[in-house]
DNA sequence: GGAGAATCTTACCAGCGGTAAGTTATCACA
DNA sequence: TGTGATAACTTACCGCTGGTAAGATTCTCC
């Protein structure tokens, strides 16, 4: 066994997105994956800092991910609450702590980053569903990766300020979110109200369609 | 000190609760629960066996919360929404373990019973809204705490079959869930979307009002 | 007042996250 | 080519946690 294990950054993030997509983030051992990946548990240390890091990292890598879809549904608002849902049923480990300010560190600066472009991608999304009277930024730079800070000028009022995100955008957001959240932590089951993958994408889709813009 | 503590079960659950608010469930710790009441760490298991059995007990308290607060909405449907988005601002400690299968002990009777009031709540709500094609059972028993098991017999289309509920409905329920969730987790602000509770209740009025039914 | 059940304690275990200090490999550069 | 700086990883330790087993104390009720 080699000293240097040569991908154990990426190798540990991809076991900790598996972990916490079926034991959720508080069934992730540092430990655990050390083991499993053949180190100590203090070699995550090295490049993750803590236990916090990893979660961060992940929730990064999944902003990421989701931000690159959102914009890849296109000015489409139905798609894009559609999107969203399956985002969070093919990812859930990167998902359940994606909004989760608790569980990582909100000084990291990837973080932001990363968090930034979903944010852009949604208000992007109310944006071009309400019409002219709301405009977006266009510029959104969702596959440049070292694209730095998003810079807050030349932005339209509905980017500008989110306190005033008009409650419909709110409710549809809202509504991509509770759907995912309420299949992947098993409540929907629970309820029994059971929904394959494809059931929930037709209910989300049909249901997002009742929903009318202002 | 009394060797009997009196009401030492109360008291963990409301300490719980308490902890859990502003915590999380992942931060809860039994043996600090523990030492604020004065007892040793092997005492709870006494009344709720391990750490699952505490969060279980606070999520069949917090359904029947719940199931009251939808209840007394009555038929309207919107104020039903309003309510849980209250409800979960009002008992953030319940709300989080309420819909979170993975943290409680799903063979619990006690949570099953609660579980179902809750359930019949919503679909009433739904079954109200959508007009009369749809039925739900009228004897929910929201009220009768010792009722036993919900008899299966004599009910709805809709609340029977779980799994056909209706998509408006899924998405109203999934839409004040995700509301809820995104404000408690602290994710509105961190998306620099920050609301207060009042904003966020008018908002959830609004937004649900821009539903329409099928 | 005595039996039995409920309630709580003492003593112990393995596992976890985190820190400090040391070891080994790689890389940039003379 | 070799050497010094740095990145990558290890060993050894700490306190805390949840959980179990076995025992002590108090209450209940006949």
């Amino acid at each position: 066994m080699a000293y240097h294990h040569g991908s154990l950054k990426e190798d540990l993030l991809a076991a900790a997105a598996r972990v916490v997509a079926d034991r959720g983030p508080a069934g992730l051992s540092l430990r655990e994956l050390a083991r499993e990946l053949g180190v100590t548990h203090t070699a995550p240390r090295h490049h993750f800092g803590d236990k916090r890091g990893v979660l961060t990292a992940l929730a990064a890598q999944g902003h990421r991910l989701l931000a690159g879809r959102l914009v890849a549904a296109g000015d489409d608002f139905l798609e894009a609450g559609v999107a969203y849902v399956r985002f969070a049923l093919d990812h859930p480990g990167h998902f359940s702590v994606m909004f989760r300010p608790d569980l990582v560190d909100e000084a990291s600066e990837e973080l932001r980053q990363a968090r930034s472009r979903t944010r852009s991608a949604l208000l992007r999304g109310a944006a071009a569903y309400a019409g002219p009277s709301f405009t977006a930024d266009a510029s959104l730079g969702a596959t440049t990766e070292a694209s730095g800070a998003a810079t807050e000028g030349g932005r339209g009022a509905l980017a500008r300020s989110g306190a005033e995100l008009p409650p419909f955008a709110l409710l549809a957001w809202s509504a991509a979110h509770g759907m995912a959240s309420l299949a992947l932590s098993g409540a929907l089951s629970a309820m029994g109200m059971g929904s394959t993958p494809e059931e929930l994408t037709r209910s989300a889709r049909a249901g997002l369609q009742r929903l009318t813009p202002p």
